[in-house]
DNA sequence: AATTTTACTTGCAATTTGCAAGTACAAATA
DNA sequence: TATTTGTACTTGCAAATTGCAAGTAAAATT
Protein backbone atom coordinates (compact mmCIF):
# COMPACT_ATOMS: atom_id res chain seq x y z
CA UNK A 1 0.00 0.00 0.00
CA UNK A 2 2.30 2.89 1.08
CA UNK A 3 5.81 3.04 2.15
CA UNK A 4 6.71 3.28 5.68
CA UNK A 5 3.69 4.42 7.70
CA UNK A 6 3.38 2.17 10.71
CA UNK A 7 0.68 3.13 12.78
CA UNK A 8 1.48 1.21 15.99
CA UNK A 9 3.03 -1.93 16.75
CA UNK A 10 -0.07 -4.33 17.05
CA UNK A 11 0.51 -6.97 14.69
CA UNK A 12 -2.88 -6.12 12.92
CA UNK A 13 -2.50 -2.66 12.49
CA UNK A 14 1.17 -3.28 10.62
CA UNK A 15 -0.80 -6.30 8.63
CA UNK A 16 -2.88 -4.06 7.40
CA UNK A 17 -0.27 -1.31 6.64
CA UNK A 18 0.74 -3.84 3.82
CA UNK A 19 -1.87 -5.39 2.69
CA UNK A 20 -4.76 -4.00 4.18
CA UNK A 21 -6.84 -2.18 1.07
CA UNK A 22 -9.15 -3.21 -1.13
CA UNK A 23 -6.78 -5.41 -3.80
CA UNK A 24 -3.77 -6.29 -2.71
CA UNK A 25 -5.49 -9.85 -1.26
CA UNK A 26 -7.20 -10.09 -4.73
CA UNK A 27 -3.45 -9.91 -5.99
CA UNK A 28 -2.11 -12.17 -3.56
CA UNK A 29 -5.09 -14.49 -4.00
CA UNK A 30 -4.58 -14.90 -7.41
CA UNK A 31 -0.97 -15.59 -7.37
CA UNK A 32 -2.07 -18.52 -4.76
CA UNK A 33 -4.04 -19.76 -7.59
CA UNK A 34 -1.58 -19.43 -10.35
CA UNK A 35 1.43 -19.72 -8.77
CA UNK A 36 2.73 -17.18 -11.59
CA UNK A 37 0.83 -14.22 -12.97
CA UNK A 38 1.91 -11.60 -15.84
CA UNK A 39 0.36 -7.96 -15.41
CA UNK A 40 -1.42 -9.29 -17.93
CA UNK A 41 -3.39 -11.85 -16.09
CA UNK A 42 -3.88 -9.66 -13.02
CA UNK A 43 -5.66 -7.24 -14.99
CA UNK A 44 -8.29 -10.49 -16.46
CA UNK A 45 -9.28 -10.48 -12.81
CA UNK A 46 -13.09 -10.12 -12.53
CA UNK A 47 -12.55 -7.42 -9.90
CA UNK A 48 -11.29 -5.14 -12.92
CA UNK A 49 -8.51 -3.34 -11.10
CA UNK A 50 -7.41 -0.39 -12.91
CA UNK A 51 -4.29 -0.15 -14.35
CA UNK A 52 -2.04 2.42 -12.25
CA UNK A 53 -3.74 0.92 -8.86
CA UNK A 54 -2.16 -2.48 -9.86
CA UNK A 55 1.23 -1.14 -10.78
CA UNK A 56 1.35 0.76 -7.39
CA UNK A 57 0.35 -2.68 -5.55
CA UNK A 58 2.76 -4.62 -7.39
CA UNK A 59 5.10 -2.20 -6.46
CA UNK A 60 4.48 -2.12 -2.73
CA UNK A 61 4.18 -5.41 -2.52
CA UNK A 62 7.05 -6.45 -4.43
CA UNK A 63 8.33 -3.53 -1.64
CA UNK A 64 7.60 -5.46 1.69
CA UNK A 65 8.86 -8.64 -0.01
CA UNK A 66 5.31 -10.29 -0.40
CA UNK A 67 6.28 -10.82 -4.20
CA UNK A 68 8.81 -11.08 -6.41
CA UNK A 69 9.56 -10.25 -9.79
CA UNK A 70 11.41 -12.73 -12.01
CA UNK A 71 11.98 -13.14 -15.92
CA UNK A 72 9.34 -15.03 -18.19
CA UNK A 73 11.34 -17.55 -19.31
CA UNK A 74 9.71 -17.04 -22.96
CA UNK A 75 9.37 -13.32 -23.43
CA UNK A 76 11.27 -10.28 -22.59
CA UNK A 77 8.45 -8.58 -22.86
CA UNK A 78 6.37 -10.32 -20.18
CA UNK A 79 7.22 -10.09 -16.39
CA UNK A 80 6.31 -12.87 -14.16
CA UNK A 81 5.27 -12.25 -10.67
CA UNK A 82 4.98 -15.07 -7.32
CA UNK A 83 4.76 -15.09 -3.98
CA UNK A 84 7.38 -15.11 -1.69
CA UNK A 85 7.80 -17.27 1.58
CA UNK A 86 6.53 -14.12 3.03
CA UNK A 87 3.56 -13.98 0.73
CA UNK A 88 2.94 -18.00 1.09
CA UNK A 89 2.74 -17.37 4.60
CA UNK A 90 -0.79 -15.52 4.11
CA UNK A 91 -2.15 -19.05 3.03
CA UNK A 92 -4.24 -19.64 6.06
CA UNK A 93 -5.57 -16.33 6.63
CA UNK A 94 -6.95 -16.83 2.75
CA UNK A 95 -8.18 -19.79 3.86
CA UNK A 96 -10.22 -18.50 6.97
CA UNK A 97 -11.41 -15.71 4.61
CA UNK A 98 -12.99 -18.30 2.05
CA UNK A 99 -14.23 -20.62 5.60
CA UNK A 100 -15.66 -16.89 6.57
CA UNK A 101 -17.44 -16.03 3.30
CA UNK A 102 -18.61 -19.24 2.65
CA UNK A 103 -20.56 -19.12 5.85
CA UNK A 104 -22.04 -15.95 4.72
CA UNK A 105 -22.56 -15.00 0.96
CA UNK A 106 -23.27 -17.73 -1.34
CA UNK A 107 -19.60 -18.34 -3.28
CA UNK A 108 -18.81 -20.41 -6.20
CA UNK A 109 -18.92 -24.12 -6.76
CA UNK A 110 -15.47 -24.68 -7.24
CA UNK A 111 -14.31 -22.86 -4.29
CA UNK A 112 -16.60 -24.86 -2.12
CA UNK A 113 -15.33 -28.20 -3.36
CA UNK A 114 -11.86 -26.13 -2.11
CA UNK A 115 -13.28 -25.68 1.08
CA UNK A 116 -14.82 -29.26 1.74
CA UNK A 117 -11.09 -30.23 0.91
CA UNK A 118 -9.60 -27.84 3.64
CA UNK A 119 -12.37 -28.75 6.02
CA UNK A 120 -11.41 -32.62 6.13
CA UNK A 121 -7.78 -31.72 6.85
CA UNK A 122 -6.98 -28.15 7.75
CA UNK A 123 -3.32 -28.45 8.36
CA UNK A 124 -2.65 -31.07 6.20
CA UNK A 125 -4.76 -28.78 2.60
CA UNK A 126 -2.27 -25.88 4.47
CA UNK A 127 0.61 -28.03 4.68
CA UNK A 128 0.57 -29.61 1.29
CA UNK A 129 -0.60 -26.29 -0.61
CA UNK A 130 2.44 -24.32 1.17
CA UNK A 131 4.71 -27.07 0.06
CA UNK A 132 3.43 -26.66 -3.68
CA UNK A 133 3.73 -22.67 -3.94
CA UNK A 134 7.02 -23.63 -2.76
CA UNK A 135 8.02 -25.73 -5.17
CA UNK A 136 7.69 -22.93 -7.30
CA UNK A 137 10.38 -21.27 -6.07
CA UNK B 1 -17.26 0.10 4.14
CA UNK B 2 -19.53 1.06 1.40
CA UNK B 3 -22.52 -0.03 0.65
CA UNK B 4 -23.86 -2.70 -1.83
CA UNK B 5 -20.82 -2.51 -4.28
CA UNK B 6 -19.88 -6.18 -5.28
CA UNK B 7 -17.07 -6.60 -7.13
CA UNK B 8 -17.41 -10.62 -8.02
CA UNK B 9 -18.60 -13.66 -6.45
CA UNK B 10 -14.72 -14.32 -5.28
CA UNK B 11 -15.42 -15.00 -1.24
CA UNK B 12 -12.14 -12.97 -0.69
CA UNK B 13 -13.76 -10.11 -3.08
CA UNK B 14 -17.08 -10.42 -0.91
CA UNK B 15 -15.00 -9.87 2.32
CA UNK B 16 -13.22 -7.20 1.50
CA UNK B 17 -15.85 -5.22 0.25
CA UNK B 18 -17.13 -5.22 4.06
CA UNK B 19 -14.03 -4.98 5.93
CA UNK B 20 -10.89 -4.77 3.35
CA UNK B 21 -9.79 -1.07 4.64
CA UNK B 22 -7.33 0.35 7.01
CA UNK B 23 -9.74 0.77 9.61
CA UNK B 24 -12.14 -1.69 10.16
CA UNK B 25 -10.52 -4.70 10.71
CA UNK B 26 -8.74 -2.52 13.90
CA UNK B 27 -12.25 -1.99 15.17
CA UNK B 28 -13.21 -5.58 15.56
CA UNK B 29 -10.02 -6.09 16.82
CA UNK B 30 -10.90 -3.77 19.67
CA UNK B 31 -14.03 -5.51 20.25
CA UNK B 32 -12.68 -8.99 20.11
CA UNK B 33 -10.03 -7.80 23.18
CA UNK B 34 -12.69 -5.80 25.39
CA UNK B 35 -15.90 -7.27 24.46
CA UNK B 36 -17.60 -4.07 24.08
CA UNK B 37 -16.62 -0.44 23.57
CA UNK B 38 -18.15 2.64 23.14
CA UNK B 39 -17.36 5.22 20.63
CA UNK B 40 -14.38 6.85 23.13
CA UNK B 41 -12.77 3.69 23.39
CA UNK B 42 -12.39 2.99 19.72
CA UNK B 43 -10.79 6.79 19.62
CA UNK B 44 -8.40 5.59 22.19
CA UNK B 45 -6.98 3.22 20.19
CA UNK B 46 -3.14 3.70 19.64
CA UNK B 47 -3.91 3.96 15.27
CA UNK B 48 -5.92 7.41 15.87
CA UNK B 49 -8.58 6.82 13.90
CA UNK B 50 -10.42 9.99 13.20
CA UNK B 51 -13.92 10.89 14.32
CA UNK B 52 -15.60 10.93 11.04
CA UNK B 53 -13.81 7.99 9.84
CA UNK B 54 -14.94 5.92 12.69
CA UNK B 55 -18.66 7.03 12.77
CA UNK B 56 -18.20 5.69 8.89
CA UNK B 57 -16.77 2.87 9.53
CA UNK B 58 -19.28 1.63 12.64
CA UNK B 59 -22.09 2.60 10.44
CA UNK B 60 -20.90 0.44 7.50
CA UNK B 61 -19.82 -2.36 9.89
CA UNK B 62 -23.42 -2.16 11.92
CA UNK B 63 -24.79 -2.34 8.52
CA UNK B 64 -23.45 -5.30 7.27
CA UNK B 65 -24.24 -7.07 10.49
CA UNK B 66 -21.11 -7.20 12.24
CA UNK B 67 -21.38 -5.21 14.84
CA UNK B 68 -24.59 -4.36 16.59
CA UNK B 69 -25.60 -1.07 18.77
CA UNK B 70 -26.69 -1.16 22.37
CA UNK B 71 -27.42 0.66 25.14
CA UNK B 72 -25.56 1.24 27.92
CA UNK B 73 -26.85 0.17 31.22
CA UNK B 74 -25.54 3.41 33.14
CA UNK B 75 -25.73 6.30 30.67
CA UNK B 76 -28.09 6.97 28.00
CA UNK B 77 -25.36 9.39 26.44
CA UNK B 78 -22.79 6.16 25.63
CA UNK B 79 -23.32 3.75 23.59
CA UNK B 80 -21.77 -0.11 23.30
CA UNK B 81 -20.88 -1.40 20.29
CA UNK B 82 -20.03 -5.18 20.19
CA UNK B 83 -19.60 -8.39 17.83
CA UNK B 84 -22.57 -9.79 16.30
CA UNK B 85 -22.06 -13.98 16.07
CA UNK B 86 -20.92 -12.92 11.71
CA UNK B 87 -18.33 -10.29 13.77
CA UNK B 88 -17.55 -13.42 16.20
CA UNK B 89 -16.84 -15.45 13.27
CA UNK B 90 -14.11 -13.59 12.21
CA UNK B 91 -12.03 -14.75 14.90
CA UNK B 92 -9.66 -17.56 13.17
CA UNK B 93 -8.44 -14.61 10.56
CA UNK B 94 -7.87 -12.09 13.15
CA UNK B 95 -6.01 -14.89 14.90
CA UNK B 96 -4.19 -16.31 11.71
CA UNK B 97 -3.05 -12.58 11.12
CA UNK B 98 -1.86 -12.36 14.51
CA UNK B 99 0.70 -15.52 13.62
CA UNK B 100 1.76 -14.18 10.46
CA UNK B 101 2.32 -10.83 12.02
CA UNK B 102 4.92 -12.41 14.64
CA UNK B 103 6.62 -14.14 11.93
CA UNK B 104 7.29 -10.96 10.24
CA UNK B 105 7.30 -8.35 12.93
CA UNK B 106 8.32 -7.26 16.20
CA UNK B 107 5.22 -7.25 18.47
CA UNK B 108 4.50 -6.59 21.84
CA UNK B 109 4.67 -9.39 24.48
CA UNK B 110 1.51 -9.46 25.94
CA UNK B 111 0.31 -10.55 22.40
CA UNK B 112 2.98 -12.84 21.84
CA UNK B 113 1.63 -14.19 25.32
CA UNK B 114 -1.51 -14.91 23.88
CA UNK B 115 -0.15 -16.62 20.25
CA UNK B 116 1.79 -19.07 23.00
CA UNK B 117 -2.03 -20.33 23.82
CA UNK B 118 -3.11 -20.31 20.67
CA UNK B 119 -0.17 -22.76 19.25
CA UNK B 120 -0.84 -24.85 21.98
CA UNK B 121 -4.21 -25.50 20.79
CA UNK B 122 -5.42 -23.33 18.06
CA UNK B 123 -9.03 -25.14 17.53
CA UNK B 124 -9.15 -25.01 21.52
CA UNK B 125 -8.59 -21.63 21.89
CA UNK B 126 -10.72 -20.35 19.04
CA UNK B 127 -13.77 -22.16 20.49
CA UNK B 128 -13.20 -21.06 23.91
CA UNK B 129 -12.54 -17.26 23.23
CA UNK B 130 -15.69 -17.71 21.05
CA UNK B 131 -17.56 -18.49 23.44
CA UNK B 132 -16.15 -16.18 25.78
CA UNK B 133 -17.50 -13.68 22.98
CA UNK B 134 -20.71 -15.06 22.59
CA UNK B 135 -21.39 -14.90 26.42
CA UNK B 136 -21.86 -11.56 26.08
CA UNK B 137 -24.74 -11.45 23.56
C1' DA C 1 8.50 -2.45 -41.92
C1' DA C 2 4.24 -2.28 -39.77
C1' DT C 3 1.24 -4.02 -36.35
C1' DT C 4 0.26 -6.06 -32.04
C1' DT C 5 1.29 -7.36 -27.38
C1' DT C 6 2.88 -6.33 -22.85
C1' DA C 7 3.83 -3.62 -18.97
C1' DC C 8 3.46 0.02 -17.51
C1' DT C 9 2.83 5.82 -17.03
C1' DT C 10 0.26 10.12 -17.25
C1' DG C 11 -3.56 13.36 -16.78
C1' DC C 12 -7.54 14.44 -14.62
C1' DA C 13 -12.08 14.14 -12.31
C1' DA C 14 -14.32 11.94 -8.50
C1' DT C 15 -14.11 9.91 -4.21
C1' DT C 16 -12.08 9.15 0.25
C1' DT C 17 -9.19 10.47 4.02
C1' DG C 18 -7.63 13.15 7.73
C1' DC C 19 -7.55 17.14 10.51
C1' DA C 20 -9.93 20.78 13.10
C1' DA C 21 -13.84 22.62 14.66
C1' DG C 22 -18.64 22.50 15.77
C1' DT C 23 -23.15 20.54 17.55
C1' DA C 24 -26.65 18.18 20.32
C1' DC C 25 -27.96 15.67 24.06
C1' DA C 26 -26.96 13.60 28.69
C1' DA C 27 -24.80 13.87 33.02
C1' DA C 28 -22.23 15.93 36.57
C1' DT C 29 -21.13 20.00 39.22
C1' DA C 30 -21.74 24.59 41.39
C1' DT D 1 -31.36 25.78 38.61
C1' DA D 2 -27.56 27.23 35.78
C1' DT D 3 -23.28 26.00 34.04
C1' DT D 4 -19.84 23.07 32.80
C1' DT D 5 -18.22 18.63 31.25
C1' DG D 6 -18.63 14.23 28.77
C1' DT D 7 -20.11 11.52 24.89
C1' DA D 8 -21.24 10.63 20.25
C1' DC D 9 -21.26 12.16 16.62
C1' DT D 10 -21.41 15.93 12.11
C1' DT D 11 -19.46 19.47 9.15
C1' DG D 12 -16.09 21.90 6.31
C1' DC D 13 -12.19 21.72 3.79
C1' DA D 14 -7.48 20.52 2.10
C1' DA D 15 -4.76 16.61 0.83
C1' DA D 16 -4.30 12.08 -0.74
C1' DT D 17 -6.04 8.20 -3.21
C1' DT D 18 -8.87 6.02 -6.66
C1' DG D 19 -10.63 5.09 -11.08
C1' DC D 20 -11.11 5.91 -15.83
C1' DA D 21 -9.15 6.93 -20.37
C1' DA D 22 -5.48 7.63 -23.04
C1' DG D 23 -0.63 7.42 -24.02
C1' DT D 24 4.19 5.36 -24.24
C1' DA D 25 8.14 2.29 -24.89
C1' DA D 26 10.15 -2.02 -25.62
C1' DA D 27 9.50 -6.66 -27.36
C1' DA D 28 7.26 -9.94 -30.28
C1' DT D 29 4.61 -11.07 -34.24
C1' DT D 30 3.04 -10.60 -38.97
Amino acid sequence: MNKTKKRSDCPVSCSLDIWGDRWSLLIIRDLMFAKECTYGDFLKAPERIATNILASRLQALEENKIIEKLEHPESKAKVLYRLTKKGIDLLPIMIEINLWAEKYFSIPEDRKAMLKQVKKDKAGFIKAATKELQSFR
